[in-house]
DNA sequence: ATAATATCTAAACAATCGTTTAGTTTGGTT
DNA sequence: AACCAAACTAAACGATTGTTTAGATATTAT
């Protein structure tokens, strides 16, 4: 029938996810994403709408990267001790040193305002809530707690989290690995 | 001589750390700051150069209202206990919910990429490294601690900062006062 | 009152923003 | 081999970006 497209759509959008992991949503501009991705505009528009359209993509892409180290926490055993394993997971995961890359979600989340567009909003906290709701089951041992303090448990380890995640743009890794000892010494 | 200013400059930087606050660095245009500081373009590049001179101004802004904060925790009593109303100063200071304006200098250290503003990125550096050492300083009581487990605690206490200012854009008054006990439970 | 001078308004600047359109090239189907 | 439709290139779109300039206005000192 018709020509074949002369890339693939999900290798595109991880060079576009990578760039708005470097720069942020209004830092990157169509320009800058034409020459990583390797496409021309009209190329991109076609397969994702907008500008927008990509960075609701790349947030997927980014979920679904983080989403092998949500697996293996969901699997392993459940206990406090398999969340600090996640958390130097994601240390791991994204290298960090003083203005790095820190993470896509937080970095979005700390760059949007509130008039900001309200699908990407909702992509930040169903993924929030999802990772907390992860951290609860894991701390659910036939043992012990009550609900309340269950929950209380989970929203503090998914603000250290997320205050991880944060503060990895600027700490040097002994810094974070510190904060990540103390904040399990006494859980 | 001549013609008087119609404003007073330390009175409309407030109103562009506002803006700025609430809506970030890049989203924020020139167009917005002439409305909400109510003076012209040439008004705003008479006073302050450029917009990234209105923006450093507007950090300058932040940080001495922080600095109330600040002195408050160096004129208190040494110890964790003063530090931790700080984290509540803090919260209080900022009120907040799902996507308040969260922290200026943590909103800015998450939006900027590596290859932004030196100035700005010195003036960030430069204020976590200034509340770390007061922190420490508050730390330093005679009877105990190693010099290195005192940086650690320090560093810990930064990140948690951090991570709590970052947070506060995101969780309810709530789960953030749930995240402040548990991280000094067992300091 | 007049002259001097800083501050104002308002328009324009080139550059870039995100987006669209017109025209050419390509490749599979008949 | 001829045709058609999708994917390409490249140029242009109007709007907005941050910044500058020219001219009118206002205030102070003489």
């Amino acid at each position: 029938m018709a020509r074949k497209k002369a890339y693939i759509e999900s290798e595109v959008i991880e060079k576009a996810m990578n760039l708005f992991w470097r720069n942020g949503y209004e830092t990157t501009s169509m320009q800058m994403l034409e020459k990583e991705m390797g496409i021309n505009k009209f190329s991109i528009y076609a397969s994702f709408g907008s500008k927008n359209g990509v960075f609701l993509q790349s947030l997927e892409c980014y979920k679904a990267k983080l989403n092998g180290l949500l697996t293996k926490l969901k699997e392993s055993e459940k206990g406090v001790t398999s969340i600090k394993t996640y958390f130097y997971d994601f240390l791991e995961f994204s290298k960090n040193n003083e203005f790095g890359k820190g993470c896509l979600i937080t970095n979005t989340a700390n760059e949007i305002g509130e008039d900001a567009d309200a699908e990407i909003k909702k992509v930040l906290t169903d993924f929030t809530n999802e990772v907390r709701d992860i951290f609860k089951e894991s701390l659910q041992i036939e043992s012990s707690l009550s609900n309340t303090s269950l929950n209380q448990k989970a929203d503090y380890l998914i603000i250290a989290m997320f205050g991880l995640a944060s503060a990895s743009r600027m700490f040097r890794p002994a810094q974070l690995k510190s904060y990540i000892e103390n904040t399990f010494d006494n859980l």
